[in-house]
DNA sequence: CGATCGTTTGAGGTTCCTCAACAAGTGTGG
DNA sequence: CCACACTTGTTGAGGAACCTCAAACGATCG
């Protein structure tokens, strides 16, 4: 069956208890959190926090788009992950993280939970763990696949991918057009590729058909069998 | 700070509710399942699961190697993480895995505990359930950590970096000489390689004194450092 | 208007993959 | 015991994919 693999895996990213984990009428007993939480709006490239800083916030995306990323010495860098309004993110085992975390377009805007809070609440409650941990799940399945993408597919399969997941995780609805907020250059370290190879994929795929593009981060999905890397069976 | 991102990240992947989670007495509450787990031995090759099979257990490494791998329609097989004695595997949010699981080395002996009898555990006993969380979000680091090393590293590096993994996950502890019991085509997978790549890399490697191998499969790091892709600051 | 940033496109170079041959180890059958 | 097939791993030569460097374009902003 072709299909993205990170298609339709990704809306339910958080908030989601329903879907398919077992009894869990209540929809979202993290709100609860919210009175604990504080909110705060960030411009591009300003920290939310650093690899370095003690684990004591959870966090989550209210508006806005931020990514968690990794830097090498020699100035490498890898995005690993995109995170859109509704994702939760921050936590760690043993407070330590290894990851950055920053806004990755102007007027961001993050609420922060203690850490400690949320713990206790999910002792007291644990539907809420339950969440958690099928959260995390999710989280771990969408990073399995993004290993397979960044492994072993091609720079205009992983564009490709990459346009698709932004479709799915948007807001407006998998058909609607979609509106990158991120720059190349994210893009780029997103995918593990350079600048060139993704403009070079884009252009590919316009030319292709497959995709239409106006105003440089306005991107129609026009065929979208012809954008998704195939998924196998797994024998 | 020279370090291979996945070294001293994966001795603690799981039972060790120690280290660092606060307020943890109890070693091993998962333990108690072991009355219900049923444990059953694989050859090399040999599926543990399918991914289109429903996520009714959760299992566990007793001994061996297996491997977690995708698969795309044309052959392509990323092989997502090594799974060594101990590693517990096979959660999923609802129900629905993406990934199979396969026995690396002939022998593998693999514990499985009923999905039901854990979460019911986890519900019961917020210990589990904080442990378990723990136990996610580790792997979680772990992925993202892998993530770094499949898109921006190079062969060598890549290389490098499975080695000294390999080495602190072995049961002997990191010095012990390392003994590789998946075959060149499981590690090109796992990387992301071509085994001959991989082969190359290892020949290079020792060319350049940072390992000895005798008998093929029997690896000793000679020069840690020069194996380290080195994981920077996050600025 | 010039300056800057983000993006696209081209040319050339590097890394890694593919194809192929070969070597070493293992098991089988005569 | 050897011959043989088979598996696994190594090494080399050539090619493809992607990166780097460079130039140009458009949009935005002062």
């Amino acid at each position: 069956m072709p299909m993205n693999p990170l298609a339709n895996e990704t809306c339910l990213r958080i908030l989601d208890s329903e879907s398919g984990t077992d009894f869990d009428p209540e929809p979202d007993p993290l709100a609860r959190l919210d009175a604990d939480g504080a909110a705060k709006a960030y411009h591009r490239g300003q920290e939310i926090y650093r690899p370095e800083d003690p684990a004591e916030y959870w966090y989550r995306i209210l508006f806005g788009v931020a990514r968690k990323c990794a830097l090498l010495a020699d100035g490498r860098r890898q995005i690993v992950d995109f995170l859109l309004p509704g994702d939760l993110f921050g936590f760690a085992a043993r407070r330590k993280r290894h990851f950055g975390v920053e806004a990755a377009v102007d007027g961001t805007l993050v609420i922060r939970y203690p850490r400690r809070q949320v713990e206790i609440l999910a002792d007291s409650d644990n539907r809420v763990g339950r969440m958690i941990r099928n959260m995390a799940f999710e989280a771990n399945a969408r990073m399995q696949m993004r290993m397979l993408i960044l492994g072993r597919m091609t720079a205009v399969e992983k564009v490709g991918c990459f346009l698709t997941e932004m479709a799915d995780r948007s807001s407006e609805g998998p058909s609607a057009p979609i509106l990158l907020q991120m720059s190349r250059y994210d893009i780029a370290d997103y995918l593990a590729l350079s600048i060139e190879t993704v403009s070079r994929a884009l252009s590919d795929l316009k030319r292709r058909g497959a995709i239409t593009i106006n105003r440089k981060r306005h991107v129609i999905i026009a065929d979208r069998k012809a954008l998704g890397g195939l998924v196998a069976v797994g024998t």
